[in-house]
RNA sequence: GGGCGCUUAGCUCAGUGGGAGAGCGCUUCCUUGACACGGAAGAGGUCGUUGGUUCAAUCCCAACAGUGCCCACCA
């Protein structure tokens, strides 16, 4: 006996264990089989799952679930990712709470601990993918910190070293004071921020002339070396060349011309500070300006600056050196300004400009072939215009910072003799072999540097594979054929993967990126823990059960939309259309004839009516899904099987098998249906498919290894789709009738219907409309005939309503026809159809009326 | 400052150059041989505004107004 409602958190965990167990989801390299191969992107080993998972992931699973039914050799392979600076960050902050500190500890130490974290911690977000219902090659788990991805790691970089690519230099980088590590341009974000405009005067020795620069960083004052202005700026063209006294430290700086200076902004001029500043110190390096440090890596004041500041906060110098600017008579006024403040997105720290010895990747030629790659067509990008973007980021790139002072993570392959000579090399060994040669040394000392943590997952899609050993997993799978991501890595990772790929994988990475909406809450805010709007897909779990999460999440997702506001109505209704999927077991099983021991169509003699209509509906719906599903239009995929299945095969089809002259072919039909619609659902709804497809006739131990439904083989009628149409339409009048003339459920109504009507038909107009056909009125053929018996003054006002509606319609029709031009330059079809529709009504208008004047005759 | 989206029923969203759709919510009716996590019938939109193209615009184009995202060195 099945049980009445279908229960998700009984079945989600065992037909969990059946996969894994039985090995569905692992695949071996096969080149007689056509791959179809998706690296997941390695989430963060401090990662929980949020709804932001649900719409990137679960598109993966979908798909690879898909493929693996059309027969192709489907694999998923997952990983984790170290994280580096996310993850110090969480162990520095568990280490507080301890009373310990990272340098305090040392770094072999800190990392043993940080490891055991990771075996403690780093599969919390496994366990949520597993009840999302996830299947991923689990045997072919990677991290991006294991042995063999971090030799891929060393050797890469050792030979983008050796062929200049990777060079070591003091720039200005992005210093998170809080981590005390540099960021990549990519890991910076700006927020918008209510700051103060200050406006600064610095005058000339004998203070007969002056500048008034504007500023939000008075505290970077000290570092000044120069006053900017534009070279065709009047107002200060006599004053470039002479020098100005810097407020506070008394110290000369030049007045100079530059063409970055806008002449718009504040007063035309600006204090450079080339040592914290971007603009400030690429005009710094085109006058050769001196460059001195004036705030240290833990945002705090130093150098040559007054004594009393040294030490402070940045924060606290800023207030502080304004109000003595104030004191000094050098501050003009402030204003409140609005602008943008550079932050980690790491940390949440306000990023200081910092110059700093650090190791850099040249991008530019690598950039090129992932350019090429994309211009040919051989990376595409869905949807499209996510491309345009990844165009103009290579366009426009720029050297990578990949050097960090945080110790989890990649240590780079560098040494350094006691001169200081670098020596790069794939192993210590080998890096003291190099050191004997070249420097006649063994005594190194190893950078204590890590590599950014996009650095390995940059080789992601082929490190895993186990790149550099020509192994049959890298043959056969990779390329990978899709990519699936979110936009806001399209930078960090995505081009990232192209460019080390193609240099060192020897081609593209993958062919299709696809990406993913943005998850926002209902009323269209991020979701963050801040605003406490973030949805955990474990409470989803339990609420609706996996699939439901699942479906209702990607009934959302449309393509060309970068929003996906999530809606939890829709998970209620998925998991109300899983039980109504489940009740339709139960009625076959609750047939007399149970459910058939074998999936078998009747022959096509015997098929009635309703049975060719849901067929060849059915067949639509494959198609529709199918194409849906390669299209990555995972929202109209959900659409269509949610309104295939409740509304025509279990509203209108399986209503109609309720009549003895339907009872020959139901049960097959029924069962045929709903084993080709489950395993169609199956990608999107793994677990609640299983449970019914094995509920019913099937070939093979699970539906994730069965085929996916061929609409060529299913039968298709035109004209039965057609007739049944017709007969739904009548049904729909037959009961607004009944429901507008308040006619009891149980009170019959009389059809008249034309003697030769097909007998099916009459069975079903009783069985759906409830109601009694009343043949011998006979009218032309067809369902065209059928009318409804009903109260007579109720029927009159009825129809006279009817009348109304009609002949609005023939009255636009008939403009419409005969408006200026229409009939000669519209199409000939669209003419054609317009004239049908006038027909049509001026057919129903003459039978409403027809039926009015009999209603005259017999009411008088 | 550039670039890219979005604006359709109370809510969340589909959709199409040729008579406005779904789900939820709401109203009324119904426990009819699986399902009340159900069935039936309804009410409810001048498709953001203004122009333009067209025989025809919710759909194409332009401007504007909201709104969101990405990029960028405006101190």
């Amino acid at each position: 006996m099945l049980a009445k409602t279908y229960d998700p958190a009984a079945v989600e965990q065992r037909l969990y264990a059946q996969w894994e167990t039985s090995g569905v989801f692992h695949a071996e390299p096969d080149p007689a089989r056509r791959p179809f191969i998706i690296s997941m992107p390695p989430p963060n080993i401090t990662g929980r799952a949020h709804l932001g998972h649900g719409s990137t992931y679960t598109p993966m699973d979908i798909l690879t679930r898909y493929h693996r039914m059309l027969g192709e050799n489907a694999d998923w392979l997952p990983g984790q990712d170290h994280a580096a600076i996310a993850t110090e960050a969480v162990l520095v902050r568990e280490l507080a709470r301890e009373g310990l500190t990272r340098d305090g500890m040392g770094r072999d130490a800190f990392l043993a601990r940080a490891w055991e974290w990771r075996e403690e911690y780093g599969d919390i977000i496994y366990e949520a993918f597993r009840r999302l219902g996830f299947g991923p090659d689990w045997a072919r788990d990677r991290f991006t910190m294991d042995p063999g991805l971090s030799a891929a790691v060393n050797k890469v970089f050792v030979a983008l070293y050796n062929e200049g690519l990777i060079y070591r230099g003091t720039r200005l980088v992005n210093w998170d004071p809080k981590a005390r590590s540099t960021l990549s341009d990519a890991e910076v974000e700006y927020e918008d921020a209510d700051s103060t405009l200050w406006h600064i005067r610095y005058a000339s020795d004998d203070r007969k002339r002056s500048v008034v620069v504007a500023t939000t960083r008075p505290e970077t004052m000290l570092g000044d070396t120069a006053v900017a202005v534009h070279p065709d700026d009047e107002r200060y063209r006599d004053l470039v060349g002479t020098e100005l006294v810097l407020p506070l430290a008394s110290r000369k700086i030049p007045v100079i011309a530059d063409a970055a200076v806008e002449r718009e902004f504040g007063t035309g001029a600006v204090k450079v500070t080339p040592a914290h500043d971007f603009l400030d110190y690429e005009i710094g390096l085109r006058h050769d300006l001196p460059m001195p440090t004036v705030i240290d890596v833990e945002g705090k004041m130093t150098g040559d600056i007054p004594a009393k500041y040294i030490g402070m906060d940045r924060n606290d110098a800023r207030r502080a050196i304004a109000s003595d600017l104030e004191v000094a008579g050098a501050l003009v006024k402030r204003e409140p300004y609005r602008n943008k403040v550079a932050v980690s997105s790491r940390s949440g720290e306000v990023i200081e400009p910092l110059l700093s010895l650090q190791w850099f990747c040249r991008m530019e030629t690598l950039a090129k072939p992932a350019l090429d790659a994309y211009r040919d067509g051989s990376i595409r990008f869905v949807p499209e215009r996510f491309g345009r973007t990844y165009e103009q980021w290579l366009e426009n790139i720029r050297d990578w910072n990949v050097s960090r002072q945080v110790w989890w993570g990649h240590q780079l392959p560098v040494w350094y003799t006691p001169n200081g000579d670098a020596v790069v090399a794939e192993s210590e060994d080998e890096a003291r072999r190099i050191a004997q040669e070249r420097h006649g040394t063994t005594a190194l000392e190893r950078d204590p540097d890590t590599l950014d943590t996009w650095f390995s997952s940059g080789l992601w899609p082929f490190s895993i594979l186990g790149w550099p050993q020509k192994t049959r997993e890298l043959q056969h799978w990779y390329p990978n054929q899709v990519m699936i991501t979110s936009r806001e890595i399209i930078f960090l990772w995505v081009a990232r993967m192209v460019m080390l790929g193609m240099k060192f994988a020897g081609d593209i990475p993958f062919e299709t990126v696809f990406i993913t909406p943005l998850v926002f809450d209902e009323h269209g805010r991020k979701m963050s823990k801040s605003l406490g709007n973030v949805v955990d897909p474990l409470d989803l779990i339990e609420a609706y059960g996996a699939d439901a999460t699942r479906f209702g999440i990607v009934q959302q997702m449309r393509l060309e939309s970068q929003e996906l506001r999530f809606d939890e109505r829709l998970c209620k209704k998925a998991r109300e259309f899983n039980n109504k999927l489940w009740n339709a077991v139960r009625y076959i099983a609750s047939l007399p004839e149970g459910v058939p021991a074998a999936l078998q169509l009747p022959a096509d003699a015997q098929l009635t009516l309703a049975d060719r209509w849901i067929l060849s509906r059915l067949r639509l719906t494959v198609e529709d899904v199918t194409a849906a599903l390669d299209g990555f239009e995972f929202g109209v995929a959900a659409d269509r099987l949610m309104s295939f299945a409740w509304y025509e095969y279990c509203d209108w089809y399986l209503e109609a098998t309720k009549t003895p002259r339907a009872a020959v072919t139901r049960a097959p039909i029924l069962t045929y249906v709903l084993n080709a619609f489950v395993r169609l659902m199956h990608p999107i709804a793994p677990f609640v498919t299983e449970e019914i497809w094995q509920a019913l006739p099937h070939e093979g131990a699970t539906i994730a290894t069965a085929t996916w439904p061929q609409a060529a083989e299913i039968p298709r009628d035109a004209g039965a789709v057609e007739t049944f149409s017709e007969l739904m339409k009548k049904i729909e009048e037959a009961r607004a009738f009944r429901a507008e003339l308040k006619i009891a459920p149980s009170q019959k109504i009389t059809f008249d219907v034309p003697s030769d009507l097909n007998p099916e038909l009459v069975d079903l107009l009783k069985q759906l409309a409830n109601a009694e056909a009343h043949p011998g009125a006979a009218r032309a053929g067809g369902l065209a005939g059928v009318t409804v018996e009903a109260p007579e003054a109720l029927l009159r006002d009825r129809y006279e309503r009817e009348f109304v509606k009609l002949s609005d319609e023939v009255a636009r029709s008939e403009k419409k026809l005969s408006a200026p031009n229409f009939a000669d330059k519209a199409p000939a079809d669209v003419v054609a159809r317009e004239r049908e529709k006038l027909e049509q009504y001026r057919r129903e208008l003459a039978r409403v009326e027809e039926a009015l004047a009999e209603l005259a005759k017999s009411m008088r």
